[in-house]
DNA sequence: TTAGGGTTAG
């Protein structure tokens, strides 16, 4: 009875009832307390929001005696642990050198642990300490040891150093210590996916929760297309998914910009009658509007009980990717109404749909109501938004007035979208002096210096933008590989640029090829602005053509029946020479081309693109 | 009395 009362808060009617037996004492190792002291202490302790009163509580601790009482020491953790390094410390302290450590339990090292956590170093201090006084883990102390995993140095040592215990301590084969291993490999980087499919493959009873952890690891080493696969062995394994498999799934589904799968999953809730939880029906908007068909993502939002500032937020961002600015502002005006208040991410979709809309005015005023109405302090991005709308409008002065007046440092991006307005509305010595600036603060980044090149490509100045393209050659450039996605027949095809040409599927080999003589009979590099490369530089226009969006739809050409929409999703940004190419393939093969890129969506058709030449 | 997986932007 007397542990009892030590494990418990005596806040719940659980031990209200035990409370009210006049015989129980409340501890053995503190017998001149009185109970109203301890529960004095502990409605401090309750309260305790700033180290001041934590240090009140503990100088209130330490005169009663009550250091020694675990459940108060545990309190005392709980209320410390939010408040930072320094009262952590003193709880930590105060924990390991409590003598009640003899009566130690296994509830008692988790909830300790639980409440040390937020710091990186006691949960593992703790755990250490438990080892050396041979107190053995239940399986429950696992996932509390590896909620710390994140914070520390290395992730990947520490799930191995849980992984060690666990098999020490006989939790091998404990589904929970199993999931919670999956979770903790597959949240430790590429290098922990092995490791983690390892103790995946070693399950014995799997449960949806062992095949989400495993799915979300893929998913989060963008390995969408595996996480895909696993997703499917799971139903061929009978295994029932779940609301939080699917959302999972789904976040895979975003990646890989499989449309037609992320249908399928919507129809599938509905018939395997899995609960629509806000977070499931959230992340099936955000799908559906990244893979194309944002009317369903709106029909999934309008058919939802109950929304919170995701539900919103998503189909806000879903109707400026795809260039309906001013149904995103209704949204947001609506997200008002409902009483839901915006915050900062909301406010960067609303933002975009400005600027893609060209709503100078309205965005300008909701930049401003971000302090004035809501104390919301912009950050980076908001700024960014800003500049990016008075471009796309064309008062470049704007956009370079509201750069320099920024409170921070503006980054790459920034400048980026500057660049892009100067090369639009041709204000290429604008343009070059920005680009310029950007190179020396970014001068590792190759698309910088591509983007240089063009200024000079459109000055016509072949000399100069010729010893742009040597020095990149010198200088040890990183150069993220693109990648592109397209979805056919339910399988989903991957291509990277250039990649292994030799062994590329020599079908798509000799398409490509047609496509670009094909384009070139039609006068594609003539006619366009946005030469990337001078005439006789044939073998980096060679190159250009192994751009991964162009494989895609090379190979999309060659499997589709005429007439069917190709989509494409892309990992960067669609460069100029494909933009451009799209356009034309668009109209001398009638197909509709949509490609999602990293910020938006490029809906080419009959030569020309809603984006309307500006990203 | 303690538990494991998931959703918006950048």
């Amino acid at each position: 009875m007397m542990a009892l009362l030590l494990l418990t808060s005596p806040l719940t009617p659980f031990e209200m009832k035990l409370e009210s037996q006049d015989d129980v004492r409340l501890s053995s190792s503190s017998p001149s307390l009185s109970r109203a002291g301890e529960q004095r202490c502990l409605s401090l302790l309750l309260v305790s929001s700033s180290l001041s009163q934590i240090l009140q509580s503990l100088a209130f601790l330490l005169k009663s005696g009550l250091q020694s009482n675990l459940l108060v020491l545990t309190r005392f953790a709980a209320a410390a642990a939010p408040l930072g390094p320094a009262a952590t410390a003193v709880a930590a302290a105060l924990l390991f050198s409590s003598p009640s450590l003899l009566f130690y339990d296994s509830f008692l090292l988790n909830t300790a642990l639980r409440c040390l956590s937020p710091s990186p170093f006691h949960p593992l201090h703790l755990f250490s300490f438990m080892l050396r006084l041979s107190l053995p883990p239940n399986h429950f102390t696992f996932p509390f040891l590896l909620k710390s995993v994140a914070a520390l140095p290395s992730p990947l040592v520490s799930a191995a150093l849980s992984h060690a215990a666990s098999i020490r301590f006989g939790f091998a084969g404990d589904p929970l210590v199993q999931n919670t291993l999956i979770h903790a490999y597959g949240s430790s980087g590429d290098a922990g996916l092995e490791p983690a499919r390892k103790v995946f493959d070693e399950t014995r009873k799997s449960n949806p929760v062992t095949f989400s952890s495993m799915i979300g690891g893929y998913v989060r080493s963008g390995r969408s297309n595996d996480a895909i696969t696993l997703f499917r062995q799971m139903q061929l394994a009978c295994v029932r998914p779940d609301d939080v498999t699917i959302t999972t799934v789904l976040s895979a589904c975003v990646n890989l910009g499989a449309l037609e799968f992320a249908k399928w999953i919507n129809s599938y809730i509905f018939r395997a009658q899995i609960p629509r939880s806000i977070s499931l029906s959230n992340a099936l908007i955000d799908a559906l509007a990244k893979c194309g068909d944002i009317d369903a993502a709106m029909e999934v939002f309008n058919e939802m009980p109950e929304r919170n500032i995701i539900s919103w937020t998503s189909v806000i961002d879903g109707l400026a990717m795809h260039g309906r600015g001013d149904d995103a502002v209704r949204v947001f005006e609506g997200m008002k109404l409902a009483r839901v208040q915006p915050d900062s991410v909301a406010f960067i979709g609303v933002l975009k749909a400005c600027s893609h809309a060209g709503m100078v005015t309205a965005g300008r005023r909701y930049f401003e109501s971000m302090t004035e109405e809501f104390g919301i302090e912009p950050r980076i991005e908001h700024y960014g938004c800003m500049v990016d709308l008075f471009s796309r409008a064309g008062i470049v002065e704007e956009a370079m007035g509201f750069l320099q007046s920024m409170p921070m440092k503006p980054n790459p991006v920034i400048w980026r979208t500057l660049i892009a307005a100067c090369r639009v509305h041709g204000r290429l010595e604008l343009g070059e002096k920005v680009t310029h600036q950007l190179i020396k603060e970014d001068p590792l980044y190759d698309s910088n210096y591509v983007l240089l090149s063009n200024f000079y490509a459109l000055k016509r100045r072949w000399k100069k933008k010729w010893e742009i393209r040597t020095a990149m050659g010198q200088q040890g450039m990183r150069k993220a590989p693109g990648c592109s996605s397209l979805e056919l027949n339910g399988e989903i095809y991957e291509f990277i640029a250039g990649g292994e040409k030799l062994s590329m599927n020599p079908e798509i080999r000799e398409m490509v090829e047609e496509i670009a003589k094909k384009l070139k009979s039609v006068g594609y590099v003539a006619a366009t602005k946005e030469v990337l490369l001078d005439l006789d530089e044939e073998d980096k226009e060679e190159a250009l053509n192994w751009h991964s969006e162009k494989l895609a739809v090379a190979f999309a050409l060659l499997k589709t029946s005429p007439g069917t929409i190709i989509r494409v999703v892309k990992n960067l940004r669609v460069c100029g020479d494909c933009h451009s190419a799209m356009k034309f393939i668009s109209k001398v093969y009638e197909r509709e081309i949509v490609v999602r890129d990293r910020s938006r969506f490029h809906c080419f058709k009959d030569g020309v693109c809603s984006c309307k030449d500006f990203w």
